[in-house]
DNA sequence: GTCTATACAACGATAGAC
DNA sequence: GTCTATCGTTGTATAGAC
């Protein structure tokens, strides 16, 4: 798949998760009308995960987040119930729509070599659309209480599984060539984190999103076969 | 060399470096005894990198800073002229032992394969010892204001450089088969930073820094012979 | 040298007017 | 539904006792 059409995908499941968030939590949300809930929810998630790259979500205040969203303080307060809960379900929102996309993809293809492909590209092209929110996740989990910050990191690891299956398969069927799969997932992954991390160093040296793919693919390729 | 071996000339550097910091800031550190200051420093550095990486540089208070050190908040204050420049010591004097170590073993290789082999070794080795440096570096770093920043990112530059350098130098002499060695010397410092970012997971996988080191240098050199 | 006490600003959260 | 006003708490930093 092209990272344009890919795109087109991402932000349909977006407004989508906004929706079922609205609808999972009532207690929560106090405001009734469905279509401002979407339109504020958006903003301030936006709004929230730009403050925080940029200042670290401890140090945002909630009156910098109603400066940024254009709602007033106390406005806010009627679309969660505390700033913890705010992390909360920006980070739900985030896993729902990474997991979704990641098993369509690999679920499409059949042989080792294009699952191996399809993960790492897609993750790319998913980082690079949701390049925020993957920040945001990477940067602020050490923060998370317990629960959070457990889900976040099963999270994590349910990828790198996803990888290590591949290359289990793929031995198995004589196709890949490793001694360790559990180090050399470990590595690829290290490879696609890199993307969203440093993105100010790809940019300086313009390196698209689809080279950057090509790349990846190609040195995973040329160590394992 | 052994990573045991490494660990006791980076500890030796580290106290080194404490006494060049107390003799280079005169006019922040307003204590006179040099064993003092040297021992008090020592015991504020680990304590603010050990606050800061369980909850952030900016969430760790003073009250918290001196609990932790043993001492007053008001006695902190003899030691560093305000938080913000506490940083900046802690970061200049973990940026210089690192770049005194680095250059130490790359120079001491002749051949490209060597070097590469003892870039990789050392940064490993070194963000094992120093790893509670090395992750609040990554950690803190776009937080901090212009000056410090680009200082921080030049660093990492250099360190990346230097990969760069060895690849173009072994693809001059037909010793490694590198398209593009600049994105290979990026997914190669991705490897090298994912152990000290991940340090949990490779703990829990009983994975040594001289298991990883040797893994690391045989996928790359896999990739680029 | 190290301590306690305190000044002043900014935080998250809530109540009640509009 | 959104606003302003305000509560109690906690932050950095300093002054002056010991």
């Amino acid at each position: 798949m092209t990272f344009a059409k890919f795109k087109k995908l991402a932000m349909i499941s977006m407004e989508d998760i906004c929706r079922e968030i609205f609808n999972e939590n009532p207690d929560s949300i106090r405001i009734k009308k469905e279509h401002l809930v979407v339109k504020n929810l958006m903003t301030i998630f936006n709004a929230t995960i730009k403050l925080s790259n940029a200042k670290g979500f401890h140090a945002m205040s909630l009156r910098d987040l109603g400066r940024e969203s254009g709602l007033s303080l106390g406005c806010l307060y009627n679309y969660f119930a505390s700033k913890e809960e705010l992390l909360t379900i920006i980070q739900d929102q985030g896993r729902r729509i990474v997991a979704r996309l990641l098993d369509q993809s690999v679920d499409s293809a059949m042989h080792p070599k294009d699952k191996l492909e399809a993960v790492i590209r897609t993750h790319l092209y998913l980082s690079e659309v949701m390049q925020p929110w993957f920040f945001f996740s990477f940067m602020e989990t050490r923060y998370f209480k317990k629960r959070e910050y457990e889900k976040s990191i099963a999270g994590e690891l349910k990828t790198e599984q996803r990888i290590i299956d591949i290359l289990e398969a793929g031995r198995a069927q004589q196709v890949f060539n490793i001694d360790q799969p559990m180090l050399t997932a470990s590595v690829t992954k290290a490879m696609l984190q890199d993307w969203y991390l440093k993105r100010w160093k790809f940019r300086r040296q313009k390196i698209t999103v689809e080279n950057y793919a090509d790349f990846v693919i190609q040195f995973v390729d040329s160590a394992i076969m």
